[in-house]
Order: structure tokens, then C-alpha cells, then sequence
DNA sequence: TACTCATATCGGGAAATGACAATATGATGG
DNA sequence: CCATCATATTGTCATTTCCCGATATGAGTA
């Protein structure tokens, strides 16, 4: 198995993840999701008291970093939070940082740190 | 035991990661410290082919962040990754998302989600 | 076809970010 | 004290991000 790459390269996911939730206000956004609720743009909008079109905006970018899914019904669309995706960013992340930075006591089977 | 906020309300931890994980440049800084290797500023200048002035704020805005470490050596300035303070981040961010979207097949005792 | 509703996209202006060169700071050595 | 080395800070500029109002798209309805 390779070994290979000295360096970490944060996956696709990760990356577009971090992305995603680097905004303030996208991750104020995030918040109103809790609980699995769906919202629809115009009820983010109101209560981030955000324009209509900055709204989509946001939401978009959520979706296209896989933080969010969306649902189309009839005039509507719903927003998620998009469990799988959001996890496999966390976990990638976490592993591409457990590389260079194992926590002390957890998994210190060779890692190389000098 | 009060049931409370219905908002997740990321920690600061975990907003101090976004932020500094945010820039791409950034990232690919970190990717530097794999296994846990000690550098100094001129050493991630001279890798990211970046000017000294622009590694320096971005070291800076990593350890702010929480992500980095710094060791003063006589002249010199040795960064490394803060495994704590990483991991940290990492728990309370899945922690949060987890609230407002729980894996499929993981601890789905009540979450109120309808 | 024309009208409405919810969302998406376009244009522009304000603010934040990232880069550089130049200068300042702090510690070491002559 | 002066010079030097590594890092930090400052000033400036180009790019990007964020927000808004205005307009476009798509679906449903009269």
C-alpha cells in the first residue's frame, strides 16, 4: 500500500466543505438547520433578515459544498443539511489532520512525527 | 435539564478553525506539517514560493485559529500543528453539525427532528 | 397568452482578503 | 553602540466576497 505522499491533501469533500462553512454567515445559516428541519429560501431570508437573493445565493454555495441537499416541490424548493456528506468531510478531515497531528493519547502506532 | 436552544451555536473553537482553514493558501500550508515536523517562516516561504511578510500573516492567522503552534528559539520562530486544540475544533464541530444532522445509522435517539 | 409565486441570476458598490515591498521589532554578536 | 538575522507589522494595490435591487427563469393557473 503505497505509503506514498508525505503530504496530506485535504480531500474534494473536505475542501469543499471548509469552503462551504467559511462564511460567518453561512454558518449562522447552518444553525437554522438544526434538528434535520427543511427550509425554504424565503424563511432562511427572513429569519437571517438577508435579501431574497443573497439568501440563494448562500445556500447555493452550502449545496455545492455538499453541506446542504435541496427538494424541489412544485414552486418550492427545501433545504436540508445533508448528513452523509457532512460526515465524510468531517472524517476526511479529521484524517488528513490526524496525519500531521495526532492527538497524544489516541492511535500512536507509527507515525513517523521525527 | 432545560431541553434549551433549539440552535446548534458552533464554539468558538470551531469558528476559529473555519476561518483559518478558510484560505486555500492556508490549507495548503498545513498540508506542510505533516507527521508533525517543526518549521520556520522562511522555511514555509520558501515551499509556498510566498513572500515573508504574507507566510508570516498567514502563520499568524493559523495559530490564531487555534491550528498552529509557535516555539521562540533565540531568532527564530518554530511553527508547528496543535494536536489538542485541532481535535478540539474537529469534536465540537462534528458535535454541532451532528445536532442538526444526525448520520443515518448513528444515535438517533430522540432529536426531535419531526 | 398572460399573470403570479418562489427561486435563481445579473449588475454594481462596499468591505474584506491576499499579495507584495518596505520598514519596524527583538534578540544575538562584535 | 552598531550591525545582523529572523520575524512581525505597515502601506498599498488587485482580487474576491458579500450585500442589495432589479431582472430572468420555471411551474402552475385563469
Amino acid at each position: 500500500m503505497t505509503m506514498a505522499t508525505n503530504a496530506i491533501e485535504l480531500s474534494g469533500e473536505a475542501r469543499g466543505f471548509l469552503k462551504a462553512m467559511a462564511s460567518e454567515t453561512r454558518q449562522q445559516i447552518m444553525e437554522l438547520f438544526a434538528g434535520g428541519v427543511e427550509l425554504t429560501v424565503g424563511e432562511v431570508a427572513e429569519r437571517m433578515s438577508l435579501a431574497q437573493s443573497a439568501t440563494s445565493t448562500h445556500l447555493a454555495t452550502l449545496r455545492d459544498g455538499g453541506v446542504l441537499t435541496s427538494r424541489r416541490e412544485w414552486k418550492t424548493v427545501y433545504y436540508r443539511a445533508d448528513p452523509a456528506r457532512i460526515g465524510k468531510a468531517l472524517s476526511d478531515l479529521q484524517a488528513s489532520l490526524a496525519a500531521c497531528c495526532p492527538p497524544p493519547s489516541e492511535a500512536e502506532a507509527g507515525c513517523g512525527c521525527d
